[in-house]
DNA sequence: TTTTGTGTATACTGATCTGTATACAGACGA
DNA sequence: TCGTCTGTATACAGATCAGTATACACAAAA
């Protein structure tokens, strides 16, 4: 009951996030979103009360799931990594982002895509999006703490510049390999660090 | 009379960027664009025979814009620059960047913004902002001339990952100074391709 | 057994969307 | 002066949008 209930929810939720990322939120009508889920009308306005509240819930779902897939490349990739084992961790995450990049169902970072949607930054959707890049930047700082870099809040977010870089040009352009390019630019900034030290 | 036609259409064209880029793609409806620019839907729909036609006239006008918004900050920039006179092309790139991201209109590059909106690689929408980013590579590769890189397609490519990243990451996060921020990176690399030759 | 919670199905509202149709006005060139 | 071009104004078609209303089904719990 209480199961089928927030079953229920997660279902719509999984399938709008599916058909926000491919289709665009603005692209996407409830319509389709509840063909697709099998559901009737008055039961996903029984759980949101509005479409952009379904909008966050897919975000904040995109967020953990984005974050889990990092973690898990990370522990796929970083004993790959060649050379300095400190570095390991970061270069490792750039080869995440390389093979998520080279997906077939990549239509670049959903969050950028929903920042480009909601354009305002006021909008409570701009903010979750802005809050996911923080956490980004987080998650960028712990996998500096072998690395003991001078000021590990700065390096992280030029990850984090890096990062988006790669995305981006690997949606809108066709560089493929956009992000194994930031991963060398990568190396380079750890290495400087490493000489400041 | 034709520069009458030409003055309709061009007006046209440059009331619904400004809209586009302010409110979405999606976001703004034929009938916005006619209210703001003061025509009539007939006189729209002789000019462009459907709104996605109007929105890639917008993202052509908005091409030669940047390009032109660029080469003058550079004019401005390029004297300022300290250091190696070799680099102060490039390192003006950046700061005509950074002048943008703080401008109080800025709402993130009108070119992946319109990607995230019509994400298909298909779209000839998204087809004109591929070729947008190609142009800025090609424009980054003749302020590199000077500097005379071993590569310098390449290192074009890196500048153009760097400076997306920064434009991103000013729009959707609070990141000010991120252009800054790629712009230091920047130097790194061009020194670093100094010390190659 | 009756109430309550959660669901389905379907029709509807009212707004908005792109694009077309119709009728008319003024200017310019032949 | 007569067409042609370019424009305006307005109404409309037909689709789709988010969200509401109504009526009903089923299951579990009191």
């Amino acid at each position: 009951m209480t199961q089928k209930r927030t079953s229920k929810r997660d279902h719509l939720v999984e399938v709008a996030q599916k058909l926000f990322y491919r289709e665009g939120i603005k692209g996407t009508g409830i319509d389709a979103v509840l063909e697709h889920a099998g559901v009737a009308k008055r039961t996903l306005y029984n759980h949101f009360k509005s479409k952009d509240e379904l909008v966050i819930a897919t975000l904040h779902r995109r967020d953990q799931e984005f974050i889990d897939m990092i973690k898990a490349g990370i522990r796929k990739f970083e004993p790959k990594q060649p050379g300095e084992k400190r570095f390991a961790g970061v270069l490792a995450f750039f080869d995440v982002i390389d093979e998520w990049t080279r997906s077939r169902q990549f239509s670049g970072c959903m969050f950028i895509n929903a920042s480009a949607e909601y354009l305002r930054k006021e909008d409570p959707i701009h903010a979750v999006c802005a809050l996911h890049k923080k956490l980004v930047i987080q998650l960028l700082e712990e996998l500096l703490v072998p690395v003991k870099p001078v000021n590990s809040r700065a390096l992280a977010e030029q990850l984090a510049i890096l990062a988006d870089g790669a995305i981006v040009n690997a949606h809108t352009t066709n560089i493929s390999d956009a992000a194994l390019i930031a991963k060398s630019i990568a190396e380079i900034l750890l290495n400087n660090e490493e000489s400041n030290t």
